[in-house]
DNA sequence: TATGAATGAGGCTTCATTCAT
DNA sequence: CATGAATGAAGCCTCATTCAT
């Protein structure tokens, strides 16, 4: 019971494909639809039969993307109880999709900002369906840490999504050991109860506070 | 004998603020120079009396920035011995810095592959130096965590650069409790023993490690 | 079997066309690629189907009528073998595309020094090939003048190219009288012997030999 | 006796001195006045004590550069009686001026149409005169040789400002061997009688003469 | 489906020049 | 005499997009 995939819908994603790399490597802003008809191979107008206007483009490709990590983390979740299992089944697809497609993930987290209208209302509204997602699970997992909610759920995110900044395949830990270690290394620091161990001089704010100037450009 | 600040570096880094927060807010690439001149009421020709061109602008944000970031960091850990202290002026540091500055915040974390040539190299320069201390830091705690560093070193670095992607002063919690929130977190999870509390179950990889496939787009 | 020109041929080689005329009213640098959209009825940017840059226009221009140049005067020498005869070709050949041109020739003369880089280089090179050509008919003609080959050659280049500055077909002899001109006056000069008419106390260096200073401006 | 010069005097000759060599080398439009700046060390708006305008500039160059070469040649000239001598002199003081001041001579060649309304009219003033002189000069020598008067004046000319395109100093013939040898080249042909020893047959016209379209650039 | 040719809008930058000091 | 700071005009070029075929 496969969907049925049309010629057109194949070209349509291998151009997707091609421009999220392209978007990748240049930006949004920087790539222009002629760097996109000169890697796809199709000339500049035919482009415009696949979608209608750059911008279009670029919402096809998160919403692709997003598309297939919904459809994977639902599949994943699907039947599993434990929230701990939960969270980590999460962040094993948050990074498997990203370092398996790692254009597309740099598309996703670094050109969030470059929708507008409806286009980016319809992306927003999937990440605020993950986010809740997640933050749900974070509230399932009834800490006793008083970390602010929001603050973990997006520090969790922050870890992840910073992901295309810095990792790569051919020089950085698999993505299985990946997966491992942020998971721990966030539900370690999220689940501690709130005497955890770490020495309380060390949490002693720093002298700034009295003086939050110095963390400030001048004011005119 | 403070320093000497002529008219003329008064008016750039009143530029370089007001530049700042356009870019912040529609980003590098879409922002006009001409933006730049509206809103900082200096001609467009006037402008370039202040640098050589839009990439010299982009810089010179990120640089000074750098420089604020960089020398307020030497001054808070001025005889600071302990690394669990250590880390904590780092995280209240560049938190602190980011929330009072959010602009060149957004500008230094969003915009780090928009310089090119020697800009780059020159601000890469100070990136790689802030990574390394904060990963040597990360070695002095000598966790018996089973972390990868550098993985260790940049989700810490994700949790905090992602900031400019949610945090609202007017809605989120403070600062302050941010920094803290943060540095729980993150060391809570560094500083596991590596037969910590987590359940084992919840550390068993997901399903899709035999198929892993299903995490990536559709080859050509 | 002629070649094949195709719409785009055509319109191109008459851009060209229009932009010589241009170039040879208002100089290179200072006509304006919008001058010569108007002059074509093309529009700015549509102009940019036809070159690349504006030097590239320049190039194009310079390099079509080296090369109609060229190919004249290969046809012309074919099977001719006494060197009054060939020299009376180059003569000619040049002159008639000269004053049949008198933008291209402007162009020619004038803005040779407006290309950089490979565009340059091109052009160089097939001013070289010419050059060398001439100084080789130069050469066969044998003169027993004691005159620098180098310096005639140029001189002759020089009578040529100088053209644009004063000739005016309204107002001047016609192409064939000019050829003829050129030719006698310069070979009458070039095939003397040593020992010429001329008489000697004309050949006497001006006193200035010996304060030579009163020639250059003063030095500082 | 000699002419009082003060300091301003003296400034100015240098600007104008370096503002030739820059203008020579770039060209007048290509130079910017913030070249001239630079070179001249002084600042920009400081030359406009010495000039008006950039075009004022230029004049200045051509003006002075002139007045040097009349002058030079009302002195040489002063007591010649043979219309052969001073035709020598003319080329050997064109020569010398120009070999001795490259730059200066190249801008008066090359730039003599980058100026306008009057400073134009003034320049090409003292060029007629000059004109004038040679021609007056040439027919003195009253040939009978056939030439056209003004084709061989300007030829003459040709021969000599085309020099900034191909002499080096230091690869070519010094300038009196140029001047030896560019008076003998022209006046060897141009004192030569109707029926000069060149064959006949060399001076027949090129067969393009019935098809003129040959030399032409195909007409729209 | 696909494309060659074309365009209006807009971007960055440079320039000659000015003016208060 | 000299300059630092500033500006309006203009230049080259790129871009997303369209339309007839």
């Amino acid at each position: 019971m496969t969907e049925l995939r049309t010629a057109y819908d194949e070209k349509l994603e291998s151009i997707l494909r091609t421009a999220a790399s392209i978007f990748a490597e240049k930006g949004y802003h920087q790539a222009s639809i002629r760097d996109i008809a000169r890697a796809t191979r199709v000339s500049l107008s035919g482009l415009y039969y696949y979608f209608n206007s750059k911008e279009e483009l670029l919402f096809l490709i998160q919403d692709h993307a997003f598309g297939t990590l919904d459809e994977t983390l639902d599949r994943l979740l699907e039947g599993v109880e434990d929230p701990h299992r939960k969270l980590r089944m999460v962040v094993e697809n948050h990074l498997r999709y990203f370092v398996g497609n790692m254009a597309e993930m740099k598309v996703l987290s670094h050109e969030a900002g470059s929708l507008t209208g409806e286009y980016r209302d319809r992306v927003n509204a999937r990440k605020r369906r993950l986010t809740e997602r997640v933050m749900g699970i974070l509230e399932e997992l009834q800490p006793d840490n008083g970390i602010d909610l929001r603050a973990a759920t997006f520090s969790l995110f922050g870890m992840m999504n910073w992901l295309y900044n810095w990792y790569r395949p051919d020089r950085d830990v698999a993505v299985e050991r990946l997966a491992e270690d942020m998971s721990r290394l966030f539900l370690g620091g999220f689940l501690q109860r709130d005497d955890s161990g770490v020495p309380a001089a060390a949490m002693e704010a720093a002298p700034g506070e009295q003086n939050p100037s110095i963390w400030r450009t001048q004011a005119e």
